[in-house]
DNA sequence: AATGAATGAGCGTTCATTCAT
DNA sequence: GATGAATGAACGCTCATTCAT
């Protein structure tokens, strides 16, 4: 009857937690597993098994599947934003810019498809709050594509009537899709990222003539 | 867009089937939400909240949750491959079909969008079977496109060095990502189908003059 | 890259839940099952024990364990403010209240004392929002035994000198023992009822005169 | 109160044993715990987090957590049957010997509630071996409290009508609680012993005059 | 056409305990 | 004296599915 509470006992000293040295081991397995199956396709247990340690072992290295999750995502946008801004405030035309744009954001597939197709297709199921968070990285590169595009528009190099918007997202769904068959397509990311920079550079470029079509028109068809 | 009904393939076992009047609706509310938190994310309670009815009344529907999954993919290609099998087969230059065969590509997303999604991304769960049964479709259709785009090289329409697989697979990624967004963003799909299409255009046709680069280039970039 | 977010899906009609018959037998074995090993001794596979069901069949009846908790407290909760509340503003004098709160306070201890055994033992291990829900009732029945003491002493009933607040502890004390042995000891309640009222009720009252101690006081000791 | 220690019973099977200096130090933190949380809601990191030091190593003190709840019993029973035992066979009044009982009783709760408060909540949690051995004291303790309420009883100084069982188990009651609510309330301990010594004596005496109400009943009563 | 009740299988997580160092 | 790493066992809970009505 007397008041009664949950007195939070008082944690003297938090020890910080040990290194833990597998812990790459560990979350490398995990992208690969949610890579393969989508988050909640995949069972931890999948995760140990790549592993072969106990199911309850890897909670030794992260504190819940969805931790997990979010370790995996984390390193699956590192970098990006920072090389393309570094990118967009260097020199050249945004041509060019958008050249290496293209590159360096496929160029970490060849090595970490793994955390890059998680985080392009499963950090939805992150939970709220790490989702916003992490969601200001993609948004951040959306800005940096759009803003090298308009500047490209500006400055007369790009098409003027080019929906810089739907360039961006057009260009940034060529890209990510390749996260999606760099395995099982044979091909090298290099030559992915050529061909798609020229596919990309010439559909955003400012046409010469307008009346540019193949002279003499096929009679044909129909 | 063409017809696309839920036939309940008239199966010879029962006499009359029930009519299942409210099947097309049941299955919609499946896509809905299969679309929104992915197959394994969906429990088929949250299927039964959305049409307020209770979850085991599902089963009167369909035979179980991969069933279901199973109706929606086929509703998110139906027609799919026809279509552009009959603009490849079609009158118009390879540039004028690739054009077209972009429009009829997105056109469905205006009132189907939750059947294609789940088709672009949830297909992957399926079980074995129908998985390579519906994996067909899109097989085929990147067929069309390869060989419409292989038509284009042919003719001089499109640059000889165009590697015709990476630029099926580029265009194909660009116009799926559109599934994605089409929600979120506000723009109508077929000011994305003109954009898209002009955009892939130009990336794909010969250019008239290698030196097409704007003339005086520019000194400063930053 | 687009922003991404998890929609509430259009939960359209949420239909209330059924009836659920088996409700009252299915909380009763729970009751039973806390009072007896405690809340974090008992495992829900327990509870099914005693059912003779599954396990996971139980979730139908509640939403989890601490759920089940937070319905068995209730229960034993559940009266004993009112009647009390009945009982000190009714007629009588002070002492005759006391007798009478008592006896009601003892009384559901022959029909429901497993689930006021949970409620004294183990409601500090609900979940704290509903811990201060209930924490509230019991703060309200102290109240009501320290204003009927109160009252008796501004009468001249009791002990001018009484600490109010430690008889009530001390009475609620002793009654709400009864409830950890009413089940092994032989005793019944009313029984017991008779004797503490009457313990408390001398403990608690204006002595005659002060020097009513035995008039031979025993030499002897040992 | 009455000497204590935590003698690591010298095992005669290893030779010089260790000293575990810090021993005293980890099982006031396991009593600490197990009092706020109780037994099966305690885990051994909170222990570890009260030291400041890591879960495995507690169990260079203690064997098991079980064997810890019973070093903690033990030090929550230690002494009250010995001290109890020594003031009903020493001089005094039925009357003052159970004054004096209830002040020994409560006087350890002013440095040890944790453990008494452990004793009297958790020992249920022991395994059965132990359990039954420690029980011996309580139920030793009952029959000594039961023997000076008898000798009260015979000697006319307590109600002929008394029933001794009873009234023991309302005593314990009454002082038992006070080990659940000293932390909370700020009450001295003294001052509870002196208000319960006088509140059970006063109920247990024998009345001088039967008519000893009020005189003039209050008509009143609300 | 729909549902209340129940269940089997499995999943994420916790936690006491062990042991080499 | 203490700890990092690992594990076995179990626990709370979810969920697709069944079936009599």
């Amino acid at each position: 009857m007397w008041a009664m509470t949950v007195v939070p006992l008082p944690s003297s000293r938090r020890l910080r937690p040990s290194p833990r040295r597998r812990a790459p081991e560990i979350i490398e397995a995990a992208a690969h597993v949610f890579a393969e199956r989508g988050f909640h396709g995949a069972t931890t247990q999948d995760i140990a098994d790549v592993l072969g340690i106990r199911q309850a072992s890897l909670y030794y290295y992260f504190p819940s599947k969805e931790g997990a999750l979010e370790l995996v995502c984390l390193q699956g946008v590192a970098g990006f934003f920072e090389v393309a801004k570094a990118i967009a405030s260097g020199p050249g035309t945004a041509a060019d810019k958008l050249t290496r744009l293209i590159k360096s954001h496929l160029s970490p597939l060849t090595d970490r498809s793994d955390f890059v197709r998680v985080f392009l297709n499963e950090r939805q199921h992150l939970p709220a709050e790490s989702r916003r968070r992490i969601g200001k990285w993609s948004r951040g590169l959306e800005r940096v594509f759009e803003d090298v595009i308009k500047e490209g528009v500006r400055r007369g190099e790009f098409r003027a009537d080019l929906d810089t918007r739907l360039a961006v997202l057009g260009i940034l769904g060529m890209v990510n899709a390749v996260a999606n068959w760099c395995r099982s397509e044979e091909v090298a990311i290099d030559r992915v990222s050529a061909e798609f920079a020229r596919l990309i550079g010439d559909g955003v470029k400012t046409r010469p003539r307008r009346r540019s079509r193949p002279r003499r028109a096929p009679r044909s068809a129909r």
